[in-house]
DNA sequence: ATAAAACAGTTGTAATATACAACTATAAAA
DNA sequence: TTTTATAGTTGTATATTACAACTGTTTTAT
């Protein structure tokens, strides 16, 4: 079951993992785009953060996103170019930004998160309440293993 | 619960599985490179495929891969440059290539098996074989779900 | 039988995502 | 006060991806 001979990918944890990721991922941003709205899955991540976090440095966001900082800097640049993210010097630090969502942001979070967390629901609709519990803890537990190998 | 002000993306499936999957597949790289291996994660389940499924068209790599067929010949040049796989004429069809792994494939794959399936045993060690199972279901369940959707 | 449509694969090109190296400016530690 | 660390940016390079347009081949329709 486990040698190269035998091994079947169609049982195998991680493959499910990558093909739902992937799979939930374009799903979501299809309708996103459908919806109209400029953003792909990783700034919706950032708007929802900083929605319910409020200002976030960029260094916090780089912890969230696990991207280098370089990466983040210009994600950041795209979400303020588009009017959805506000950087403002920190005063007490002043080689910080406190990074904000604003209005339009918000705006444009008003319409997005139902979208992502109604496929969400929609994807799970006929597993058991125990079902998912069980995943989301057999999944957190991977993370944490993943986290500490990573340091 | 399940509105913006109150949602925990804590406890949201689909962020673990996005988590999960990305760091699954850094760290697979990590100990691909490690063991000096020249190949990512996608190199690996083309050649994996390859290995127990035979001898396939481009065309069906591309189903598999879920990537567009451009994307999928630039990949396969690469393996094919590396001598980790070989296009041949399909003796049928003159427009299809049969795509197969080489010796030197099967030496890489010989060594990269080992250690995707020991990531993988390590990331569950301490699940239940009725909780892997469980999230298996699940997740297959979401991947039907998002295959439909597709077309 | 032949014209039209579909299929398998490649090449040109462009967008996006990513990070390393090197840099500026500021704050914290020695 | 000198050194070191932190926050963030810019230059640059690489990888991934796909759309449009193409060639050649096979299948379908007329």
């Amino acid at each position: 079951m486990d040698d190269l001979n035998t091994f079947k990918l169609e049982q195998a944890l991680g493959f499910h993992i990558n093909r739902v990721s992937y799979l939930m991922t374009e799903e979501v941003e299809k309708r996103f785009a459908r919806a109209g709205l400029p953003i792909v899955a990783q700034d919706f991540a950032i708007l929802f953060r900083l929605f319910s976090g409020g200002v976030m440095s960029q260094a916090q966001i780089v912890d969230l996103m696990m991207r280098d900082k370089t990466t983040v800097t210009r994600r950041l640049d795209g979400l303020v170019k588009k009017g959805l993210i506000q950087r403002t010097p920190n005063a007490e630090d002043r080689r910080r930004f406190d990074i904000a969502i604003t209005k339009q942001g918000e705006g444009i979070l008003d319409i997005a998160f139902p979208i992502a967390r109604g496929l969400q629901k929609e994807l799970v609709s006929n597993a058991s309440e125990e079902d998912k519990e069980i995943t989301v803890k057999v999944l957190r537990s991977m993370m944490q293993y993943l986290m500490n190998e990573r340091d």
